[in-house]
DNA sequence: CTGAAAGCGCTTACAG
DNA sequence: CTGAAAGCGCTTACAG
């Protein structure tokens, strides 16, 4: 394995001039870059980036705090968030945290001794950011919730409108004739109104506000059931949500997973999608495309808040500016899940 | 941010003790490591990694490497994998190779500069390791294809007997009374009994030979379309080898993600499966228990998979022994997606 | 059992 | 524009 005073040895020249070609310095003499990127290019030459770390205290990569690994809206974000680093020329290490940890306290551990360039966070409860974030002073963005309240100078925020949305989905459900209609997911906290920080909840609070804006009675004893997001929590909070209040013509998912769960466990109770009981979704995951029948739902643009929140974060580690907090369209998809009540 | 110089000083030890408490071990005195572990506590001190990494030459986490990041099933098995090496108290960062790209190459040039003291592939094409990996010297395993025919020492490999259960699938269908069936999935090469070295061509193959057992013509010009993994490219395929081949009354498609969207282009094209055509699946992922009908499928064993390739990796990055190489039973999921043809 | 010291591979003032 | 040298935070022979 080569190392830069090999370089310096083959190229005739001395370690630090390499080493300022190896970071683009301008202070170098053209003859001497040639010959040097020359002898890298021939040595397949790689710096070791734990002695560049170490020197510079800190490390040439961003990370991905990714909190949930097995939710598919967060894995699809993580795709085009790599894939947007990688344009950029950079690469990046993930880190996936469970969801039931604090992923800000498991971040700070872990990054402590690694010491990233910038964070990006994917997925989060704001609420957890609010207690500890304050640990870390790089650059960091948090894509798909919403900051800006938290006020910290170095974290970004690129979000859907979760609350403008949640509205869309039970319009949605309203403008066909809808009023008997369910809310499945998030945490039982939301049904008190409770803040428990995360887009999801306010998903549910812009929902329910719209129905309330149409004349629709909602009583979350009734027409709600938590559950996490899985397709399985779905599926099992669905069958508690019908058995409890089976007069319900329509429900809204609050992520597209648990729709799916939810979906299958309708026609487990003999009930059709749509013809029975209307669904709609939240996220805009692949496989809603491919559903029998296809499901309505609110799409993120992921491609989108990946973009905008890669490219914030890289703007903002070269040049330090302040955080900026914005909101990404959203669209709905009509899918083949909703139709009129009987 | 607390040094080692830091707990040195405060505990009234040298650095080197303080080294030593650290890495456990034993030449240390009772009641220096208890004053030093005190210390460290305390301040909450966290060895800087690239220090450790730089002097020891080799980084104390093992990377997983993956190629193709949007892969249900290798997201699941990337679930299994990390949950695993976090039991063993270790710690593991993440690295998403494009699909089109040679995972080993570009892994070699990441692993160059980061130097991981293991490496776990997950997915990958069995060629582009035998033309490559001998670059990597670290104990290293494969996890879900064959690896044994490689012989390199450093390179466990655990995986599913594809053939086997490609054969499983067919069987599946024959018993059934299916005598036109279709095959959908993989590289165009496949067809030619090239070997694209990976394990989904092995099912191929696996489900050719039983249909030849069972007296079932197949013919690779009609009765097989080869795609790439995802859903819609299920979808397109399917639609492609219906279109040229409408008798068949049954398919086999070599991932879930390719089952999902056929089924929905059956569906597109009138037809209701199980009632019109039958499907089976491979892989097991989480989303066929779901579907509507729910697809039969042969279900990897995802959690061995992790369990067993991470405790091997483990065991030789602390032992130093001989790579292994083995096959992890699968299982026949019956579904509701296979019928008697009409 | 403990400490002093060398050195891992780099970057960056500093001097010229 | 270039080189010599200090030092980032650690580990590990070496000596005692």
């Amino acid at each position: 394995m080569a190392t830069i005073h090999d370089i310096a040895q083959i190229s005739g020249y001395s370690i630090g001039t390499v080493s300022r070609v190896i970071n683009n310095r301008a202070d170098v003499s053209e003859k001497a870059r040639k010959k040097i990127e020359a002898v890298i290019r021939e040595q397949g030459f790689q710096p070791n980036s734990s002695a560049r770390t170490l020197r510079q205290s800190m490390s040439s990569e961003v990370y991905i705090v990714v909190r949930g690994i097995a939710n598919t809206f967060l894995q699809s974000l993580l795709e085009k968030t790599q894939i947007r680093i990688g344009e950029h020329g950079e690469s990046a290490s993930v880190q996936f945290i469970k969801e039931a940890e604090d992923e800000v306290a498991v971040a700070a551990k872990i990054m402590q001794g690694i010491k990233p360039k910038g964070l990006v966070f994917l997925g989060g409860n704001t609420n957890t950011f609010r207690q500890t974030f304050s640990v870390f002073t790089v650059p960091s963005v948090l894509i798909s919730a919403d900051a800006e309240s938290l006020g910290f100078d170095n974290l970004s925020s690129f979000s859907t409108d979760d609350r403008d949305a949640g509205g869309c989905a039970a319009r949605a459900l309203v403008s066909k004739g809808h009023r008997r209609i369910g809310i499945l997911g998030g945490y039982p906290g939301d049904a008190e109104g409770e803040q428990s920080g995360n887009g999801p909840s306010l998903r549910i609070r812009g929902a329910v506000e719209e129905l309330e804006r149409s004349g629709v009675s909602f009583d979350f004893a009734r027409d709600y059931e938590p559950c996490p997001f899985s397709a399985e929590a779905g599926y099992q909070a669905a069958k508690r949500l019908l058995s409890r209040t089976p007069d319900l013509t329509a429900a809204f998912a609050i992520s597209d997973s648990l729709a799916i769960g939810a979906m299958r466990a309708f026609r487990d109770m003999g009930l059709h999608t749509p013809r029975d009981i209307s669904l709609v979704g939240f996220d805009g995951i692949v496989p809603t495309r491919y559903t029998i029948p296809r499901l309505a739902t609110i799409e993120q643009d992921v491609e989108l808040l990946a973009r905008r929140g890669v490219d914030d974060l890289l703007m903002r580690i070269s040049c330090e500016g302040p955080a900026v907090h914005e909101k990404i369209p959203y669209r709905f998809v009509n899918g083949e899940s909703i139709a009129q009540p009987r």
